[in-house]
RNA sequence: GGCCCCGUUGUGUAGCGGCCUAGCACGCUGCCCUCUCAAGGCAGUAGCGCCGGUUCGAAUCCGGUCGGGGCUACCA
């Protein structure tokens, strides 16, 4: 391995959005470009167009950004070895595809999809390697031609070299496999489609890639991968490395799917995650800056990250976790950053016009402060902030809240507290407070919880709420009143 | 079946031969604080899969075993 600049490359095949853990894929490639100082190329694999479209890759786009992981080379940005579509690089893969079958390096295959399950299970019967028996490696011209008059269109298989393959990967160290149980490969279909096998070598040889970090499936097919590379006549020492990472497993300990429902990046974004966090959190599936730090920025990780450090083994999905650690961040944010965040979720919820007029402004920063510390989504703070933002036509008490403590016994609380908000003279959290504990506190003898309780559930239809005297400051006091009188008519006299 | 990878509390991890009566975080339990819920503080809970070997000494090294996972496509 010479000296030379490090070119990492993310190369996913958004055949659906991304899930978290290609994003992971992504998140260490880019933390090993950053921290190298290489150059991080993203590059998509849409080779299979049945699976992957234009919408998906535009998601996959959108996540990246979305995350903040940048690229130096790739869609949308360009570069020097484009174009990074690999649907766009038909010619490269033909240009290859030929000189490979001229040089011996592959060959025709016309066994059709049927022979070639017949035999396998043949193989599989008679307990010998399942993969392919490499009938057509020696055809002969007459042969070939008896296939073709027969209408047969081939395959083009490559031939893989006897031998073993061995390789340092910078996660796993020496990983050694015997080429026998490596069975030649389709490079390209039938219907003259290339396929990854093909598309990955020839692009990261063209494009000059120094490391490959990507999923542990994809450990075994590493053998063939460099046997392509050889082919195509790259030095050893230009061979580019592999890092194989460990899976993302789901909660139950199966490997995450859709089943598992919150697996795509999109979705941690509209359920009001935070894209710090989820870096941050992704960033701990597998990796660790030692000690007992877990809390960092990206380009805290893009500073310590090393391939070293990476884990070996499977983690599995914590939700729990995750949300704690978004919380942290939330918690984290400027407080004039957090209402700028919350903002498009209660638009999406319907809560606030676009853009949001003046007094839902008002809420929302009056708000903001009282509802950071004890939000763990984004989305929190629909419910948190709701009832001080619906109109009063839209205004309702949830049932359970009411049935708990909007009864005959709360009455005497709920009528001092009309009567105390009443006499209020300036309309401040603190004045409110003062007002409330002397008539309910002190001259009725409830105590604080029982007191303020009803009047929580009144005003904010809930039974959990933000802090209740800087609520009622925001609510104003006309919506107060008439929430608490509302309140008052619906409980029927003990 | 064959080939390959992996194995520290429930989860993520620290640990890279003695500093480990195994640390941190999340979770869970209890307590404190308290207008609810959070946040915060304090305490508790639970782990080196198993068996051998190397060594004065092993979570750390080696072998085996068991368990988990991946690949075995004209998917990637």
């Amino acid at each position: 391995m010479t000296d030379k600049p490090v070119r990492v490359r993310f190369a996913p095949s958004p055949s659906g959005d991304l899930h978290v853990g290609n994003i992971r894929t992504g998140l260490y490639s880019w933390a090993y470009a950053r921290h190298t100082d290489g150059t991080f190329v993203f590059r998509i694999e849409d080779t299979d167009r049945t699976r992957v479209t234009d919408e998906y890759i535009h998601a996959a786009i959108e996540s990246m950004r979305w995350l903040g992981l940048d690229w130096d080379e790739g869609p949308e940005v360009g570069g020097p070895y484009g174009p990074y579509l690999q649907s766009e690089r038909m010619d490269r893969y033909r240009e290859w595809t030929t000189k490979f079958l001229a040089e011996g390096h592959a060959y025709h295959c016309y066994c059709t999809p049927e022979e070639l399950e017949e035999r396998r299970e043949a193989a599989r019967a008679a307990g010998l390697p399942p993969g392919y028996d490499g009938r057509c490696r020696t055809l002969t011209a007459q042969e070939r031609g008896a296939f073709e008059a027969a209408g047969r269109m081939p395959t083009v298989r490559f031939r893989m070299p006897e031998g073993t393959t061995r390789f340092t990967d910078l996660v796993r160290g020496e990983v050694s496999i015997e080429n026998r149980f490596v069975p030649d490969f389709v490079l390209v279909r039938a219907d003259g489609y290339p396929l990854y096998t093909l598309a990955v070598a020839v692009d990261d040889v063209l494009m000059e890639i120094t490391h490959v970090i990507r999923g542990e499936d994809l450990l075994s097919s590493t053998p063939r991968q460099l046997a392509v590379y050889r082919a195509m006549g790259v030095a050893e020492d230009d061979l580019p490395r592999f890092a194989h990472l460990p899976f993302v497993m789901g909660q139950d300990n199966a490997k995450l799917s859709k089943r598992h429902g919150a697996i795509t990046i999109g979705w941690y974004r509209q359920h009001g995650f935070l894209p710090e966090a989820m870096c941050n959190y992704l960033a701990l599936l597998g990796w660790s800056p030692g000690e007992d730090r877990e809390f960092f920025s990206l380009p805290e990780m893009a500073r310590d990250f090393t391939l070293e450090r990476v884990n070996r083994n499977a983690a599995r999905f914590d939700m729990k976790k995750l949300e704690a650690m978004n919380g942290d961040w939330i918690r984290a944010l400027d407080p004039a950053d957090f209402a700028a965040r919350i903002t498009p979720v209660l638009q999406t919820a319907g809560l606030v016009a676009h853009p949001p007029t003046d007094s839902e402004q008002q809420i929302i920063e009056g708000g903001a402060p009282l509802i950071q510390e004890r939000t763990v989504r984004l989305t929190d703070a629909i419910d948190m902030l709701g009832f001080l933002l619906v109109d009063e036509a839209h205004f309702s008490v949830e049932p359970e809240a009411a049935a708990r403590l909007l009864t005959p016994e709360s009455r005497p609380a709920l009528e001092a507290a009309v009567s105390a908000l009443y006499d209020v003279d300036r309309w401040v959290a603190a004045n409110i407070e003062r007002a409330l504990r002397t008539a309910l506190v002190d001259k009725l003898g409830l105590k604080p919880k029982v007191a303020f309780s009803p009047v929580r559930v009144a005003v904010s239809g809930r039974r959990v709420s933000p802090p209740l005297f800087e609520s009622l400051e925001l609510l104003g006091r006309k919506r107060t009143l008439a929430r608490l009188n509302a309140a008052l008519d619906r409980i029927p006299f003990g």
